[in-house]
DNA sequence: CTCGCCCTCAACCCACGGGTTGACACCGCG
DNA sequence: CGCGGTGTCAACCCGTGGGTTGAGGGCGAG
């Protein structure tokens, strides 16, 4: 399984991160960097021309989104995988890359073999999606999917269904002030509940709190 | 980052491959099987003796089902991850496990390295699925998510590299003084980045920075 | 080279958050 | 009936967080 090396396209429009990838990419064995394209059009153009195996992506980038940019490579050259290789992972980036047809999707935290990883795996034909967005994935789904069973959504600690609406609040971002008025008591009360919370959840401040939250499910 | 040994439970029906399992496991570099289930009631009785880092959980066994096995102790035990590792990953396995609170899926196909990656990934705190899982998600988000992507999907962040660092522990929860530790700055450094942080995300306080972090994928 | 962005740091102010103690009313339960 | 859990509220203290201003160095882009 060594026969012709895998041909890659970088797209980046930040040069420095263009060059770093190039370099990083082009040292992964069996691997050859075939163009480097600046912005989305430029990475359309060259990937009509050099017909590669893999495209790296940057999603911001200037004159065409790396999304819609995907979308016609994927159009056009179906041999040809894309790999977005982005900052973020946010829904707004990542639901479009996927419907365009990436397979796969890292963020810049990637190191090198997870990079390389990702390129294989996009050339075995499989799908190869940074943890992160797996996570989001599993929630999204979850989210659309009817709950099957569950019968009590079981709160892991043991707060009171009171100090669960509070915690609620607090990963909403609301301040103790804001808390008090949409509880209509008193600000004392709230205080009253949220060092109950963090004692049961084992939290510093609303900050650990919210990660707490978050973590659990609760919001 | 080579402290006390992970802690693994193995749950599966069949003796070979459980006996399998715990060998294969048990060789892995920092990692001990502290027991080994042959139903999914056992497995629940063991991981609230052992509390195990993870529960390597077969679906199809006698007495309790996988999945019902992995709810009750995801409910119990929230430091315990699940890691299902089943000989198919059709739908009907796999939403239940995931709605159940499983943060990794993989195949019997599966080789030790990849067992030990995902082992070594939902200790981090991150979800690992077997491609074919990461395969099966994307299609049914975009089946249920139609083409929702913006025309002029523009960037809501502008967040500097340093920025998302800081944002990344904020929402682990760390103070401004641990941050400033983390990062190998004076803490001054850390709450003007704090500050242009809330600014540019429109936060308040930490909290609601936790919140969008969370939100964005960030964390 | 100069401009602007990014990162760095310092001093100040004060409001809000977090911790503690103590109190009272309601309600279900044994 | 008395007990414990829950929800409510108040007073206090003080630390951290949040906001502002100001300033200097590095580095890439024009």
């Amino acid at each position: 399984m060594s026969g012709a090396p895998i041909r890659v396209l970088v797209a980046d429009d930040q040069r420095t991160v263009r060059d770093g990838l190039t370099m990083l990419v082009g040292l992964i064995e069996g691997v050859e960097v075939v163009g480097a394209a600046c912005d989305g059009v430029e990475a359309v153009e060259l990937a009509q021309t050099e017909r590669p195996d893999v495209v790296l992506m940057d999603l911001r980038m200037p004159r065409m989104k790396g999304a819609e940019a995907t979308r016609r490579i994927r159009a056009e050259l179906p041999d040809t995988q894309v790999l977005v290789l982005t900052t973020y992972a946010d829904d707004e980036s990542l639901f479009p890359a996927l419907q365009a047809g990436a397979r796969g999707y890292l963020t810049k935290d990637a190191s090198a073999e997870e990079i390389e990883q990702a390129i294989r795996a996009l050339i075995a034909g499989e799908t190869h999606l940074d943890p992160i967005v797996q996570q989001r994935l599993v929630a999204a789904v979850l989210d659309t999917k009817p709950i099957l069973d569950a019968p009590t959504q079981s709160l892991p600690n043991d707060l009171t269904p009171r100090e669960a609406e509070v915690l609620k609040l607090i990963a909403g971002g609301l301040s103790n002030a804001e808390i008090a008025e949409a509880l209509v008591v008193s600000p004392a009360t709230v205080k009253t509940h949220v060092n109950r919370i963090f004692y049961k959840i084992g939290a510093r401040d609303r900050a650990q709190a919210v990660r707490y939250a978050y973590q659990h499910g609760i919001a």
